[in-house]
RNA sequence: GUGAGAGUAGCUCAGCUGGUCAGAGCACUGGAUUGUGGAUCCAGGGGUCGCGGGUUCAAAUCCCGUCUCUCACCCCA
């Protein structure tokens, strides 16, 4: 009787669970090198914590419960609230700036499809406490760090750089009035995932004025920092928003990554709160959602009973990015299955007993050591040899007897006879 | 919540105008090979064709229902 797994959960088989394991080394990995130090906080919150930053309706996509004293709980469906809630615990005891990362095992109830599952696991990395867009260049940077280290390249993927602050101010210039950004926004962010006269119909909606909806159009499809002011016209605040951008720029082309990136007006990202500098990865061809976003929050921490602190993150899924690197090839060629250092065989069932005996010693030397459990053919325990991965397989036959054997090596096919005590020293 | 497609062996699938239709490849186990692996060859185990009902002499095949999965919309932290 088939028992599948929970829908939108998945079963971690010995090649699936590699798979993950190398994906999550390789995030920790540079974390670890772009100086960012690991976190983790329980995997169930107060509900009440989610609603605090995403509103009420944000139950609906939560697995939530009551417990048995009557507390109204969820599984956490991102990391963010977790971190706000430890660093405002201990805000003034944590050096600065503080630059943490997480890989939290995450769940969200809503229906399954193409690169988003219920259960999943998500990078994320933060800055908190820098008020500089230095900051955002660095989650930038280790957000290329990574996809760069595992073979992606800027033909692979394109990060999508924009501001909130340079969008609000923009707009606001065009003619839009403030309570009427976020509805809006809600729309420009799909400028890029929908066809342009669908979009080119749909601004209407918001944005009656014809000559406003023009500018917007111009100004989505602007590439440059510079077409901004001729599309919107200036003031101080649009400058200034034009020059953190044109500084993160310079910072990211300093870092040497600046080829992996673009100027793009239309990424706003869903939620309401980022601040700043927003960004978005996607695949070159865009045929798959994004691999990941992030961008400024300054206001979060205060969002959560905290100080007014700055903040700068990162999040990314292992679902798309699974995708991407499955089709890109860079899994198989990357992965290696378990590598043992020796596999031990007999070349006659008399010395079945030797073969536990120094597979044991070899294991207390801190060597990946396996043999075959039944005495078989040794044509039999060599193919199970270079199943296993085996680097090494001794052979034990007769030359026991006097305190030898023979030591094959798997890739090249050599073998030699050495002293059983050097193999163990 | 809405819409579309698909469910046959562990995996990928063929068979689907009803009648050797219970199959192939891969994987697994054993053998060829009782001191030499990755190859090849041979053999074997494994499926009440998602489930329930209907039509029929006869259903994997046609009809209805149901469940599950996938994809898309909504949403996307």
């Amino acid at each position: 009787m088939k028992r599948p797994p929970v829908k939108g959960t998945r079963d971690f088989y010995p090649p699936d669970m590699a798979r993950r394991n190398w994906i999550i080394d390789g995030w920790k990995k540079v974390s670890l090198r772009n100086g960012f130090e690991e976190y983790d906080g329980p995997i169930f919150e107060y509900l009440k914590m989610f609603q605090l930053k995403s509103g009420d309706e944000i139950a609906e996509q939560l697995f939530s419960l009551t417990d048995r004293g009557g507390r109204e709980l969820a599984l956490r469906p991102e990391i963010t609230p977790t971190m706000a809630r430890m660093i405002n615990q201990q805000i003034n005891a944590l050096p600065k700036p503080i630059k943490w990362f997480s890989v939290p095992r995450l769940f969200r109830a809503e229906r399954p499809q193409k690169g988003r599952l219920r259960e999943f696991f998500q990078w994320n990395v933060d800055i908190i406490g820098v008020d500089d867009v230095l900051a955002d260049a660095e989650i930038i940077f280790t957000t290329i760090d990574y996809l760069s280290s595992v073979g992606l390249t800027p033909r692979d993927i394109r990060v999508k750089i924009s501001s909130r602050k340079l969008l609000a101010c923009a707009l606001t210039n065009i003619g839009i009035r403030e309570k009427q950004l976020d509805p809006l926004y809600g729309l420009l962010d799909k400028y890029n995932k929908i066809p342009a006269d669908t979009f080119e119909k749909m601004l209407p909606d918001q944005v009656p004025d014809s000559a406003a909806a023009k500018k917007i159009m111009d100004l989505m499809s602007a590439t440059t920092l510079s077409e901004v002011p001729e599309i919107a016209g200036t003031n101080a605040e649009v400058d200034a928003a034009i020059q953190k951008l044109a500084r993160l720029k310079d910072l990211l082309e300093q870092m040497g990554v600046w080829q992996f990136c673009d100027f793009y007006p239309s990424i706003v990202r869903g939620l309401a709160y980022y601040t700043g500098v927003v960004f978005e990865v996607y695949e070159f061809a865009q045929e798959l959602r994004a691999i990941g976003g992030g961008g400024r929050y300054d206001n979060l921490l205060q969002d959560f009973g905290g100080p007014s602190v700055a903040a700068t993150g990162m999040g990314m899924g292992d679902c798309v990015l699974g995708i991407l690197l499955e089709e890109k090839g860079l899994l198989e060629k990357q992965l290696q299955k378990c590598q043992l250092d020796y596999f031990i065989a007999c070349a006659d069932k008399q010395y079945f007993q030797k073969v536990i005996e120094i597979t044991a010693k070899l294991r207390r030397t801190g060597k990946a050591a396996n043999f075959a459990y039944k005495p078989i053919g040794l044509s039999k325990q060599l193919k199970q040899a270079s199943a296993q991965g085996a680097k090494e397989c001794i052979i034990i036959g007769s030359e026991i007897e006097s305190g030898r054997l023979v030591v094959k090596d798997m890739a090249t096919g050599e073998q030699k006879t050495t002293e059983l005590d050097n193999l163990l020293k």
